[in-house]
DNA sequence: GATAGTCCCTCACGCTGCGTGAGGGTCAAC
DNA sequence: GTTGACCCTCACGCAGCGTGAGGGACTATC
């Protein structure tokens, strides 16, 4: 029977000799014998369990859970695995988008172009992602999804001029609404009137229609589907929001009158 | 100016409390100003570098780079973006082939296909792959990655049931290689010969003319190309190669003869 | 059979990035 | 003045090893 000490099987498997050494302490991974000199021996059968458990690492499961899962036959490898590739499958799905990010991140480096700001944090946290979400539809109701997407689609729909014209009408409202919150403007206050009169005739051409009477939830859809608003939101903290909502209504208030 | 405190930043950004006390500790994120009472208080800025840090620790960079880079303006960016970008690739490219790998694994556990047992560790280890294509050349000289993607194409270009009965025999012939050299049968004995045979025919039609003189070239590179191969290798350590050349080199002697 | 070089062992402490209390102030509201 | 929800500072714990230190064991060569 051949027998492989530590340094053999460090090196076929690529792991190190104190990992493996971690992997007995464990109990993860016991050498097939022990010689009298202390030696550990690995054979055929250790080396198979090992290439499991560095399937399993791969996946980082615990070690703890994997030995768990190579111990108990009664182990339901099937449903793990399902939810191991669904895990997997976020993450590249998750990487892909962050490579993609970055990508973006060196043009806007190099001059090529404008990134808008927001996207740099696209790829980040998808709990957090699925948490605005659901803020969203607790908050708008559950028609919101739907309404974002209409209005994502009509934005990809729109020319890179008047995108970009659509960008710079909503940094500067939001540049002013942010000063507004800082130097205690009152959201009614209808120094904002300029902007947000663009901004109406925006919303106007997004929705092939007059601006509706219910303007706050055309508008606050368009503005929260817009990539930029997320992080800024964030960015602003919670304040900002209420601000945001109070101007809105604000705003549909003298729409209606 | 709008103040935050821990908690209101925890929520916004996702962090938990004690994130913010360490990055407070090691100085990777200091609040704009601590209050009388200690307490920490953050503002837009903070915000701002914190989205930069979560960014980072995305890219698995250590706290203490990321400050570094966050604090050092003549850091090269763009380069470290690069490098990163790459990085980020490979692994979005590593976990797919998992999730391919793992859907593999799950229709075979499904009795959907006979699963080629390699393929259980694809994607694993990326310089173990090149360490052993690697050791290819060195072996066989710089023409054997030619030769595996030569015969790799051959492969697939083959009809599904084509396929399976190569595996088989590839399963068979590995077997009783394993059990030969575990049982101590000499390399050259004439006990694979059925087999060896079976091979040869197989290997004449891969390369579509009868197995040349050299034909251990020709058998050692259609079947290093297999995907079985990589991990029975690694897994039977390196006296199976030794005993596998060996056998090859008999074979090849044989069919000189 | 001495010597050198390369392996092997067992402690045992260190590192990162926080989680998780313990023990105790603070603040706003009722 | 008393809740309740915050905030603080220690300080220990955890995974998954890396990295010596200190000391045998094995192999080859002279």
């Amino acid at each position: 029977m051949k027998m492989l000490t530590v340094k053999q099987v460090a090196k076929i498997s690529g792991v190190s000799v104190r990992a493996l050494h971690h992997y007995d302490e464990i109990g993860l991974l016991k050498p097939a014998s022990t010689g009298r000199n202390g030696y550990r021996y690995y054979g055929r059968d250790e080396l198979l369990r090992l290439q499991q458990i560095l399937l399993h690492r791969e996946l980082d499961i615990p070690l703890g859970d994997i030995r768990a899962i190579l111990d108990d036959p009664r182990f339901d490898q099937l449903e793990a695995l399902r939810l191991q590739r669904d895990k997997l499958a976020a993450e590249a799905k998750r990487y892909a988008q962050l490579v993609r990010t970055i990508d973006r991140t060196i043009a806007d480096l190099n001059g090529e172009s404008a990134m808008r700001n927001a996207e740099l944090y696209k790829g980040i946290s998808a709990e957090k992602q699925a948490e605005y979400e659901a803020w969203l539809v607790k908050k708008y109701g559950g028609d919101m999804p739907r309404h974002i997407e209409t209005s994502k689609r009509k934005y990809e729909s729109l020319s890179q001029a008047e995108k970009d014209q659509l960008n710079t009408d909503l940094k500067e409202l939001e540049t002013a609404w942010a000063d507004a919150m800082r130097n205690g403007v009152p959201a009614d206050s209808t120094a904002l009137d300029p902007l947000l009169g663009r901004f109406r005739d925006w919303v106007s051409a997004m929705w092939n229609r007059p601006c509706p009477p219910d303007a706050f939830a055309g508008l606050a859809d368009l503005h929260l589907s817009h990539p930029d608003f997320v992080s800024r939101y964030e960015a602003l903290g919670e304040g900002f929001s209420e601000y945001h909502a109070e101007a809105m209504k604000a705003y549909a208030r003298r729409l209606a009158a």
